[in-house]
DNA sequence: GGATGAATACTGCCGTTGGCAGTAAGTAGA
DNA sequence: TCTACTTACTGCCAACGGCAGTATTCATCC
């Protein structure tokens, strides 16, 4: 069982879902923290079944055949049990990143159209996440907990964007990409 | 080609590497923000040299054989180019957030030690920047370059330990995971 | 001088994941 | 009825992670 399996059991035991209604529920929340790609969710479930973490049935729209999710008792001891297990540390992939720490091989407005791209992108996502915060929430007996994961996804977005204004303003004193006037 | 090639093209670009060493100065620098397996790096390269961004050579210690790479102009065009195109969002794949996410499925001391586990991460990443910043850089001209990126990666950290103190306070009023008292 | 352990320099293997494309049925509105 | 969007998936392949294994060189201690 990997961590994107765990993640999708902790999904299940909030309540049943199908496969199409989890992927929605994972761009809407966990993706913040766990990105997986659409494709994975319908392959994982499957391996909750086969593992007795969950149980699958069909139901039927008209001819359209649709799996629903849900867990077992095992499945909720051995979430509970990884609950208490020791995390991996955080990893950051940031493309943006990249192209900022090797800007020397590149021009200046290169680097000035990088910088500005990641506070926009930051922006945009904090407002996504005020957003979210505004609305309503499927789950409101656990919104104390939800609001524990949005905090930080919020604060890291405000970092990004202070970082980036920071940094643009370092660059805007800068010829070229060779350093500081 | 893809992000960790023109990642290695941009360390290539600064002088020529035996893939043990980029191995090491990934680990370093890179891996901060675009972290790869070093099984990934005795790959790459030999994708840059197919693709003429690179050159190898072979040295030997001894018996044992050693692959030089370095960079080509049409690889440095490659890399001024690909600097110049926008970059995907930043991904964060923070396990330990999931536990968090889930922990009305787990028991409050999980919750706790989760945590607990995710400043002390925080904290001791802090001080290995840190020192970092305080010793040796083998490329000064491009400290002001290093900088920023280094600077990311604090205010990064400390938010995180800024928002794990914040969430243990919170939880120490909690009874449960099921919430406040 | 010989043993030992760390550093150097890789390759093989396999399971996980990402990303794109494709299929097909149901549904709301013009 | 046509169209576009939503629902509900599957196939394929390249990228990637993680572990194990191989072989040489180098520094240190006894």
């Amino acid at each position: 069982m990997t961590t994107t399996g765990y993640a999708l059991l902790g999904l299940l035991a909030l309540r049943p879902w199908t496969t199409y209604e989890l992927a929605q529920q994972v761009r809407r929340s966990l993706s913040w923290f766990w990105p997986r790609t659409e494709r994975k969710l319908y392959d994982e479930p499957k391996r909750l079944v086969a593992a007795g973490y969950a149980t699958a049935r069909e139901e039927f729209t008209g001819k359209r055949k649709r799996t629903v999710y849900e867990i077992t008792d095992s499945g909720r001891m051995a979430l509970r049990d990884w609950l208490a297990l020791p995390s991996a540390p955080p990893a950051m992939e940031n493309e943006a990143m990249v192209r900022v720490f090797f800007a020397d091989g590149g021009d200046v407005e290169s680097l000035r159209a990088t910088l500005a791209a990641m506070a926009d992108g930051a922006r945009a996502r904090l407002a996504e996440l005020e957003a979210m915060e505004g609305g309503e929430y499927p789950f409101p007996e656990r919104r104390h907990i939800s609001r524990l994961a949005m905090r930080l996804q919020q604060q890291q977005e405000q970092t990004m964007i202070d970082w980036a204004t920071w940094a643009s303003a370092e660059v805007a004193r800068w010829d070229a990409t060779a350093g500081p006037r």
